[in-house]
Order: C-alpha cells, then sequence, then structure tokens
DNA sequence: TGTACATCAGTGAACGCGCGTTCACTGATGTAC
DNA sequence: TGTACATCAGTGAACGCGCGTTCACTGATGTAC
C-alpha cells in the first residue's frame, strides 16, 4: 500500500491504548506549553494535545483545569524546594553565608523558570487546598527559616509563614521580590534584563540583608 | 403608546450619539471588572458593556485590548506615586522613618486595590513602550530612592531602577515582595489573611531594613 | 489454566460560551468661507 | 448668520477561534473462582 494511501492513524503510544502513566505525561506537556507561551497561554487542550491524548483525557486524572494546574504548581515548589536544599548543603557554615546563598538560589531559580514560578504564585488558579502542594510550598521555605533560626533545615519545626521569624519573612519577602521585579521587567526588558540585574544587583541587595 | 410597545432603546447617554469622555469612562469601567472579577477576569467586551458602549469603540481610543490595560496600569502607578509622595510629606523628618512610612504606604497600596496592583505587573499585558506608563512607574519609585538617598523627592534625580542605589533597590524589593507574597495568600487565605500578616508581621520586617 | 466480569483509562464528537477584531455604516461636531 | 463638507466618534452585526466540559462509548486490565 502506498503510504498516502495509509490512513490509519499511527497512535501516539504505538500498540497501547493506555498510556501508562498519563499523569506524569500530562504535567511534563503543561509545563512545556507554559515555558513556550507564559502562564497566561497555558491551555487544558493544548497539554493534551501535546501529551497526544484525547481533550477528554485530563479529567480522569485531574478532575479539572485548575488540577492540572496545581499538580504544575507542586512540581515547581518541589524542584525549588530541592535547589534551596542543594544550596543549604553546598554553602559555608556561617549563618550570613548560608542566607547568601539560599538567596541567590532562589533568584536563580526564578530565573531559571520563569513562567513556572509565575504559576506557582496564580494563586487564583490553583487549589490551595491541595495537601501536596501545601507539604511542597512548605518545604521549600523551610531551609530559609531554618538559616534565619541557625540550625538547620532538619532540626527546624515545620512553621507556617504567617507564624515564623520575621527575620526569615523579611528575608523571603526581599528575593521574592526581588526575582518577582526582575522577571516583570523592573529592571529592563526580557530574559537579558533580568539576568543583568541579578549579576549586577543581587549581591549587594543580599548584602543590606545581613548588615 | 403604551410602555410595552415603546421599543426604542433609551441610549445609555441621554440624548447623545458622542459620549463626551469615553475613554475615561472605559479605564472606570474597566477597573471597575478587574476589581470584581481579578486580572484573569478582564475583558474588553465586558469593560465596553459597563461603559454602555459597543465593544468596536474602545478600539478608537486605546487600539486595542492592550492599550486598554495598559492604560489601567497608568492609573494604578499614578495612584501609588501619589500614595508615596503623601506618606513621604506625612513622615517624620528623619530617614529611618521616612523608608518606614513609605513602606507601609506601599503595601497598603496593594492591599487595598489587589487587583489593580497585579494588573499593574502584568506586563506581558501590557505596552511597556507606552509614555505614560513609563514616566508613572518611574514616579512612583522616585520618593523610595530618595529616602535611601536622604534628599527630597523633588531633588532626587530620575533614576531607573536598574540604575538605582542597591539599598533603595533591596526596600524596593523587600515591600513588594512583602505585598505579594501576602495578596498570593502565602500568609492565609483572603484578604483578611493578607491584612492580618500585614499589621502582624509588616512592622518587624520594615524594622530588619532599618538595622 | 481458563473464563466471567467489574473496573479502569481512554476516545471523539458535540455542547455552548465569550472572546478580540473587522467591516461598512451613520450620527454629531466643528471649521472655512 | 448660514451652509458645505471634512473629520471625529460611535453602531451593530458578523467573523473565526479556542476554550473547558459533557456524554455515551469502548478497549484494556486485573481479579475471583
Amino acid at each position: 500500500m502506498p503510504p498516502h494511501l495509509n490512513t490509519v492513524k499511527t497512535p501516539p503510544h504505538p500498540g497501547r491504548y493506555h498510556h501508562g502513566d498519563l499523569r506524569q505525561a500530562l504535567v511534563a506537556a503543561a509545563e512545556a506549553v507554559i515555558a513556550e507561551r507564559g502562564a497566561d497561554g497555558f491551555s487544558l487542550r493544548e497539554a493534551a494535545r501535546r501529551a497526544g491524548v484525547s481533550p477528554a483525557a485530563p479529567q480522569h486524572h485531574f478532575g479539572d483545569v485548575r488540577g492540572l494546574l496545581t499538580a504544575v504548581a507542586v512540581t515547581g515548589f518541589t524542584a525549588l524546594a530541592e535547589a534551596q536544599e542543594r544550596a543549604e548543603r553546598a554553602a559555608p557554615d556561617a549563618p550570613g553565608a548560608r542566607l547568601y546563598a539560599l538567596g541567590v538560589a532562589y533568584v536563580d531559580f526564578a530565573l531559571a523558570h520563569p513562567a513556572h514560578f509565575d504559576v506557582m504564585w496564580r494563586t487564583a488558579r490553583l487549589d490551595g487546598d491541595d495537601p501536596a502542594y501545601q507539604a511542597a510550598s512548605r518545604r521549600a521555605f523551610a531551609p530559609l527559616a531554618a538559616a534565619v533560626a541557625g540550625v538547620p533545615t532538619a532540626d527546624a519545626p515545620d512553621t507556617a509563614p504567617a507564624d515564623a521569624d520575621p527575620r526569615a519573612l523579611a528575608c523571603w519577602a526581599t528575593v521574592h521580590g526581588f526575582a518577582r521585579l526582575a522577571l516583570d521587567g523592573a529592571f529592563g526588558p526580557g530574559p537579558a534584563g533580568a539576568r543583568a540585574a541579578a549579576d549586577a544587583l543581587l549581591p549587594a541587595v543580599l548584602g543590606c540583608l545581613q548588615g
């Protein structure tokens, strides 16, 4: 049969009706859409399309759009938490140095994954009651709080931000605000503006926190 | 003629075909939509509907959606600038006190107009080249930069953020980050969570900045 | 080892919706003479 | 003071679009006996 007469579509997952791990594939596809088109450019249908699956398929795993987007936020917070934990381990053992390393890692994460970071804070489109979401976001904040307290993360209690040491909040607000301003173009347009500002200004800004 | 046979529609601006000040009416309508439905809930058509005008009418004044949304951001930055200037005038004449007052005013503004504040930073949907937009956002940042420099706003040069004193940036990042985190629910859900966090934590957070 | 059957994980067509923009148009305004 | 005419500021119908969700369905899987 000549190829052009072969109208049988090759299934996206050759030979299988069931996907295997559609849940994770959809989250990955959603992340790709977001990275490419920004938080506002995300859609359920486009994510399904990229995962090679019908637009109704996500319903089974996530309920609705909100569920999928929340899952994306969870992977974001988890990756941020891991970055913070890596920075904590790698930093010199002085309290100021740890704080500095965590701040740099926070901003670096935001600049490396701008759209993903954005989605993590689009709370109107997320399910704030999701336990995985709550756990991941707390975990991401823990190293900073522990550094302010002067103890390793493992030894610090799991404190909600609202009850945290104001000094920890001040640090968090500073790095968060710096990252947001940079991503939103306050220091110059585009990724280049954000990166340049971080390189030129972040050390001095973080320096203010320590003295 | 019995009322039910009177099919002539009463025009929204009785007796007038031309509106008079449609531009401003549309901006006000857009702000109302945003306040009610959030930045994501905004639409050109809904704003036109509320201004009592056809969906094509905004085109004449703003070109496209982006133009209207940018105009909304301009009113936001202008209002923020005025709030900052009021706080500057009202604050005691010590550098630390001025910084504190400006920080409180910044966060108060964000919490009082959460959705409007949000739109001001949705830079992907705004026209960053608009001169009014650039002027208004610079003006809003000026009092903070001047306070860090220890001079009145009027005596300070108009510096772009990227070239500003890192100490001013640190202050800006801190209040901006605190406002964002509060609005995004990091300290508890809803407006109540944000307000409570500001009352309980902001003084201490700002205190960190001063020493 | 084989078979019945419940459950799970997908399909694909259709739904209604609201959106931003375009188009040809018309009513109102203001200016030149 | 009156009139012609260009310009301005709207109308309203229509465009095509992509969206999230629903529905009845079917193919695949796994478990009980």
